[in-house]
DNA sequence: TAGTGGTCTAGACCACTCC
DNA sequence: GAGTGGTCTAGACCACTAG
């Protein structure tokens, strides 16, 4: 017949969708700017509200928007590059890192972090609680798990839980040699606690950032670290400079 | 009033769904099993099947779902590690990487990757396409941009373009000593190239890896590597081994 | 109180896989 | 052709923010 190629694979309309919103971000956005209403921008490119939101979804996803309840949908900055390893390795704690202790509990972690540990299932260890910040957001919420043989001179009378005990729990840990450090990521969903500390909805997506830190041929620590994965890009071996990752050219539609 | 605290903060009943159907993954099912079909479960729980789907979701974003269209939803195993960067820095395409070259093209970038090269906007630089597998299951897709300036002695009679070509470029990059190597990772959902390759669906979640590799201080090759969210740990520091991250202890409701 | 995004429903049809 | 997950609709109501 005399027609051209006909979209062989017709793109989903969100995914369509996706693309032009991304394009008038480019284009026609700024920073900060306050978009349309769902509803409004539903009927403007005459699509359901759900088929919006998914394309919304996407690009949120992306870093390239942010939503709040009761606010509206703004565009979002530019991700910010946290650093997460770097060459020379350190003890968590060490000075001038990024975290903020907030707490510290002793008991027994959860079955896995035990076996990572190597400690037995029911044996208590130091749980340190901490978050961090950029520019004054929140990025990061760690949990630090220290078996009590990593820092067996921490004194017993020390403030018992809190902040104080959290500080004391890291200034031991330094005095120990660190052989070297593991780091696994891999994408996870923020579980309330971490929602809550992390300004966001349970659910939205976070980079789970797993440390091991290696002392006398043991896990001395673990590290369980969530980063907001919608503002935050992880830097290993301080790239803070490297900014790429808007869509190469995608075909027209 | 003498009724007891009511759940102050109402789950979302897709959130619920989600915590429940994960308990039944970790004590009813085995990896490979077929669940019952989306109406199916959507009926025993009493929601409308787009709930149900959004908690789905949900765990195939965690990684412990698979789902193919026409197929059925199946319970996945647990994330591969895969190792992205080493203790000791090597040029892509050094004896033992897990890559496999499946092309090369010599053309101008994306602004972004000139920008981030230093060359000119206009400027060609060798684009070498490869892919990994573990497992005989694909995991990554990546774009390696090199410019001509990286590779010197490139004879220029040799393929023009295909496998053969990029194995060329990659020979030609280890002659350089590499002074180090910046990565940075990323969330970020996959184009329809990538899809493909990945054998995925355009949109789904990918890990984003951005390395520099450089060389006489300038930046002598920039790879873009796209790993599969749901399948993949990336493990920086080979800590193949660590395997957290199934749910602390949530709240019951 | 008005307006926003977040959740949920009950349907419909489509694209794909496998028999 | 039967059965699966993927897309889409047109509504409704809720939770939150801010004037």
């Amino acid at each position: 017949m005399g027609t051209t190629q006909v979209e062989a694979v017709p793109e989903p309309k969100y995914w369509h969708l996706r693309t032009v919103l991304s394009e008038a971000l480019d284009s026609e956005f700024s920073v900060g700017e306050i978009l349309p209403n769902e509803r409004e921008l539903a009927a403007r490119f005459g699509v359901a509200r759900a088929t919006l939101r998914q394309a919304l979804e996407q690009l949120e996803l992306e870093g390239r928007l942010q939503r709040r309840r009761g606010v509206g949908t703004t565009v979002a900055p530019p991700r910010v590059g946290v650093s997460v390893g770097t060459e020379q390795h350190l003890w968590p704690g060490a000075p001038g890192d990024a975290w903020q202790p907030s707490d510290c509990t002793l008991a027994a972690p959860p079955a896995a972090v035990a076996d990572a540990l190597g400690t037995g299932r029911d044996e208590a260890v130091h749980t340190v609680r901490r978050s961090r910040r950029t520019h004054g957001r929140p990025v990061a919420a760690e949990l630090l798990y220290v078996p009590a043989s990593s820092v067996p001179d921490l004194s017993a009378i020390e403030a018992p839980s809190g902040p104080a005990r959290a500080r004391a729990v890291l200034r031991e840990l330094q005095r120990r040699q660190l052989q070297r450090q593991e780091s696994a990521v891999e994408l996870g969903s923020a579980h309330a606690e971490d929602a809550k500390v992390l300004d966001r909805l349970p659910g939205s997506p976070v980079l789970v950032v797993t440390t091991r830190y290696v002392a006398g041929d043991r896990t001395a620590a673990l590290s369980v670290a969530t980063y907001r994965a919608d503002t935050c890009r992880l830097t290993f071996g301080d790239a803070g400079g490297v900014q790429i990752h808007h869509d190469p050219p995608s075909r027209a539609c």
